[in-house]
DNA sequence: GTACAAAACTAATAATTGTTAGTTTTGTAA
DNA sequence: TTACAAAACTAACAATTATTAGTTTTGTAC
């Protein structure tokens, strides 16, 4: 009936909206222009039309998904019963596999938020400032009980957020590196630093 | 005669990039429109071409400015005499200066680089790979001299680097804080991590 | 004041954009 | 086979884009 593939639990507006995670990671939000998102998928652009909203919705629907997926882990993580440096580690853990596992997803979060119109852009960057908020909690008790060196904590988080952001790098390495090895590596890095 | 206001040392082509700088920076280079930039600087948009050649010469330059403030640090590093260590260290406060004193060229060069056509975009990346890899040299000496943990150089650069492009989310506090404190925490936080 | 050039202007163009309207094809259930 | 809806199509629009051509204004040196 249709010329857009689906699979058994992906709708057809989800299959489309794929398409465009990769088309703007590839060249941007901007950039991308509804006719070649409809050339990558066979059919002609206002055919778009009948599964999907529009561009911006697509967008925003991306930029949400991400943000729920990492609401949800935190939320999960602040539950259980682990040690502030243990947290982190599983932080950053869960980002690196975020990175490996939802490339286009992320990549269009990280680059492509700021193109959200009102009131998407406002609601993604309180989710942001949420997280990082969240975060900045567990380090202040790791603070406390001795087992992290006393920096502003603020400091100490955002630099590890840049850090994982620009794990991007690392997609393209992701088949012929050992992922556990490189996962090991960067927690080790921004745990305990290089110096010997 | 004109209304686009120089100072002693900056010619009008100067002004003209500097004002697009911001404007790239604060919209996006494929967003912002030569109308805007021309308003901005109190001017008609086909003005603005008595003194520029194009809206992609003017990302074309901003870039490759950028890329030859990097070079010129690094050449002049690997000349002294100073251990891996305050090698990699001085790159660090290098990168925090950039970043504070010309962060809307720092900006657009870090996020709309993909936006340069060939060849210029082959030459950005060439240079960028090419000041990894002088990178990665400094680090691996200090392994070899055992200043430096055993890790994948590699892994080690990539992850100070992407760290150091997040500085752009301090550039806001740099008015308020005391930057040489918040180069420090971060100097420490890299070589040296925040595990007590 | 006259000549010259820098730098502004107006008008227009050709291309591309997201999106809508209206219509036809296609698959499925009765 | 008939009826219905999902999903494709063609045609078109209104807006915006960077840029060019040609012209006028403006400041400066003689």
């Amino acid at each position: 009936m249709s010329k857009i593939k689906t699979s058994r639990k992906t709708s057809k507006a989800d299959t489309v909206v794929a398409a465009a995670a990769v088309l703007f990671r590839e060249n941007g939000y901007r950039t991308s222009s509804m006719r070649e998102l409809a050339e990558k998928l066979g059919i002609e652009a206002p055919s778009l039309y009948n599964h999907i909203g529009g561009k911006s919705q697509m967008l925003e629907e991306i930029c949400r998904s991400i943000a729920i997926d990492f609401d949800m882990h935190i939320s999960e993580l602040e539950k259980a019963d682990k040690s502030p440096q243990k947290k982190l580690e599983l932080l950053i853990r869960f980002h690196i596999k975020m990175m490996l596992h939802n490339y286009d997803r992320m990549f269009v979060a990280n680059h492509e938020w700021r193109q959200l119109s009102e009131p998407h852009l406002s609601k993604f960057l309180q989710d942001r400032k949420n997280y990082e908020q969240r975060m900045v909690q567990i380090v202040k008790e790791g603070i406390l009980q001795k087992t992290f060196k006393s920096s502003p904590p603020q400091v100490t988080v955002l630099t590890i957020l840049s850090a994982l952001r620009g794990l991007e790098f690392w997609h393209k390495y992701s088949n012929i590196t050992n992922t556990k090895k490189l996962e090991n590596s960067i927690v080790s890095q921004l745990l305990t630093g290089i110096v010997a």
